[in-house]
DNA sequence: ATAATAAATGTATTTTTGACATTTGTAAGC
DNA sequence: GCTTACAAATGTCAAAAATACATTTATTAT
């Protein structure tokens, strides 16, 4: 062949999950189950298989444990330090995937031995998990102030209030409501809905939809999605 | 071994080069010297060896053709489409890297048929190089706006004015002087020289140097390069 | 009817942006 | 040596955006 003088490499694909529930950012791990490190905590992984790209090679792992697909999916980066598998040389591409948790098949996250854990309590990690895992927790918060993908974390209709949280727990602060209001409503992609989640207090919220159609039509003019300011 | 029912890649890396000469952003490129698509245009790249990271092949094959050690390099993304590369099944993972134009051995570009191109003279390039191209160009503008890269674009002495065209350059639009001077000065990353540049005007325009230690000091304390507003 | 309370709107101050006008410092021409 | 030319550098001001609170609103439970 061509390139037979060359060496080759395994290629492992590693996802870090992100979910949000009950005002928290949330991480999904699971315990290893082959060697080795079997039964430690880990990321999602799998090896590349030849006839399938890395993206896809990300779905059909995120697929086999949450039971879900088409989910947002992204390409973190590379990581291939010498010795990171000391098992064997496996260059790894690290993704993340932000998942609404209401949807997820909680039988087959029993069934990996999966769980979800708030930022505070991720456990020792495998390898150079955890820095993939810092990696994508910076990769979320600078891409949720410039694209719409926080509500790829929400449910499809949610109330002011729970984006705000949402975007509380991302950038670990708290935001002010009004202002955050006033910012999000002002960029004319949500849809209010004519109806209330009474849950929360007397007089209700209205629940808004995020208007895909909308943000195409004004970013192909020009428009910026810019939380930067709030 | 462990994984020896997984499949093996090869692992190539592709490196985008951005300089900065006459007021224009440019690409370097090469007449690429081994089959497939000998002689064609292409990015600088090469296989991947076992005993390396991806950052030292990337490092090592720009110095083979640049002669450059220490250059600004950054990894952008893997390309994994499955006939990138007709003749095998080759994964690259893309790097881009600013260089001071100035510094390169222009013996050595000629030795390996390098040439720099600005951006509306980019040839047909190879495989999926444009892509990569691309990319690193969205990314390039992205990353200037917030962390302060530009400067290794430039002599380590430079005049406002020449910043400006460098930033003009990058994101192709002009930038009003007197907005752009008073954003830059008043962020305090630049140290004033005792040294005026009399080649453009009468009036001559004072040299500055980015000072690094002065950002690393600000940066750690909550201070964030932001050139969203210029 | 009233109290309680999160949702929603309002308002005022400060900061930043954006566009343009003015002054400054120097070399070259007379 | 005086004037001219001109980019560099500074100044000005209105519009827009961010920030920090204050107020009103809609609803339910008592």
């Amino acid at each position: 062949m061509t390139y037979s003088n060359k060496d080759k490499f395994y290629l492992a694909v590693d996802c870090v999950i992100f979910g949000f529930d009950n005002d928290q950012l949330k991480l999904l791990l699971y315990k290893r189950d082959f060697e080795p490190e079997i039964g430690k905590w880990s990321l999602m992984g799998g090896f590349l298989k030849t006839n399938e790209t890395l993206d896809e090679a990300a779905s059909r792992i995120l697929a086999r444990i949450t039971g879900l697909r088409d989910i947002y999916l992204e390409q973190l980066s590379a990581f291939s330090e010498l010795n990171r598998d000391p098992a064997d040389r496996v260059i790894s591409i690290g993704y993340y995937a932000l998942i609404n948790s209401k949807e997820y098949s909680a039988e087959m996250l029993k069934q990996y031995g999966a769980k979800w854990f708030t930022f505070d309590e991720i456990p020792k990690l495998i390898f150079d998990h955890t820095e993939i895992v810092n990696r994508a927790m910076k990769r979320l918060k600078r891409k949720a102030k410039t694209q719409p993908i926080g509500f790829e974390l929400l449910p499809s209709q949610f109330t002011i209030t729970q984006l705000r949280n949402l975007y509380e727990a991302i950038y670990q602060r708290e935001l002010d409501p009004a202002n955050f209001r006033r910012k999000f409503i002002g960029m004319k992609l949500l849809d209010r809905l004519p109806i209330k989640d009474m849950n929360h207090s007397r007089k209700g919220a209205f629940l808004y939809a995020f208007n895909k159609n909308k943000y195409e039509a004004h970013t192909s003019s020009g428009f910026a999605f810019d939380l930067n300011g709030i």
